[in-house]
DNA sequence: TCCTTAAGGCAATTCGATTTGCCTTAAGGC
DNA sequence: GCCTTAAGGCAAATCGAATTGCCTTAAGGA
């Protein structure tokens, strides 16, 4: 039996978050024993529940996006997309955004499989368009909103190039007008 | 004094080569001693020239890197950059590019400044475009290639989805079209 | 409340990466 | 061809991460 509550949670949390500090105080590559010091934890706790540094960190990322830019149901496609755009926006500009996003892109090996987390917001984007053109809209695809809005505002992040204030909803502007 | 000749390059290249395959190899992690073991170099060489694995991957990055995908001179911008995008798709298409791309964002601290290589490629950029806007023709930014062409290329390689075949020239047709 | 057992802590051990001092090799200027 | 010295190799010593067996704590169902 698993048993989330408690403890396990109050270990958990505090892993994720001594893996957010560490990055984002520039510990790159603080080892386990790092992190678990910070956190206040047991290294063996990390080793037995995660396994790996990669395990780790991709967990405490994609908990951390999980919570991060809802798309939010504005009534209108250009509302829905500039609100996520601007969601996306904000936590590409706060450090721990940008440290979990290069962790992300670090830690996952190439030709596996893509990671549940991407799958899942492709699907959440998917489920918004597909409301958009049953209220009559014209809209793009998903590849085309990830082409227009989420690589542009990644590329800036990953190649450390300024993520200029309002830039998601300019992004979002552009691919509405291509259509 | 400084050697670049005969024994130095040697070590240099095999160690790049090293760090390639086994990356290649889905060694992603693979520590300095077995880089060297592989090169058929002793890891003190590495250690003493390279500093860290840090630093040796991004060196091997770019060195493989600034020989691939050149920004041809075809006499119209559209083939200029339709060259230089199949060029772009062709090496992440190929294993070893995706796996280096990913090691070069993996290990680029976040705050410090661009690497030099990505700035030198925006100038070769800069020139095309000067080129093209010189023998009249409507011109983007330099900004706009990066976000049309060079974003969602390199989004489909670090989040694994595929990279389709013709898709660097249908990328610069929507950008040109969008002028 | 009591009991079972998942999960965390501790400590000893193993294992491999990193460092360092010294020696050997071979660029590259003369 | 000779000489200087940058760069590579070797081996010993260190240092810290990872592993493992055993014990303790505390979820959470009865």
């Amino acid at each position: 039996m698993t048993r989330p509550g408690g403890r396990s949670a109050r270990v958990r949390d505090a892993v994720h978050e001594a893996v957010v500090d560490l990055l984002a105080a520039g510990q790159i590559d603080a080892a386990i024993p790092k992190i678990a010091a910070h956190a206040g934890v047991n290294p063996t706790s990390i080793y037995r529940r995660w396994g790996s540094r990669d395990h780790l960190l991709v967990d405490a990322a994609v908990t951390r996006l999980r919570t991060t830019s809802p798309i939010p149901d504005t009534g209108s496609l250009r509302g829905d997309l500039a609100g996520w755009a601007e969601g996306v926006e904000r936590s590409m500009r706060d450090r721990h955004g940008q440290v979990l996003l290069r962790a992300l892109v670090a830690t996952m090996a190439p030709d596996e499989e893509p990671i549940e987390y991407l799958k899942a917001r492709g699907d959440d984007l998917q489920r918004t368009l597909d409301a958009a053109a049953a209220r009559g809209e014209p809209v793009p695809s998903v590849d085309e909103v990830l082409d227009f809005v989420l690589a542009p505002l990644y590329l800036r992040v990953l190649f450390r190039r300024p993520v200029e204030p309002g830039i998601g909803a300019r992004l979002v502007e552009r691919l509405l007008t291509a259509l």
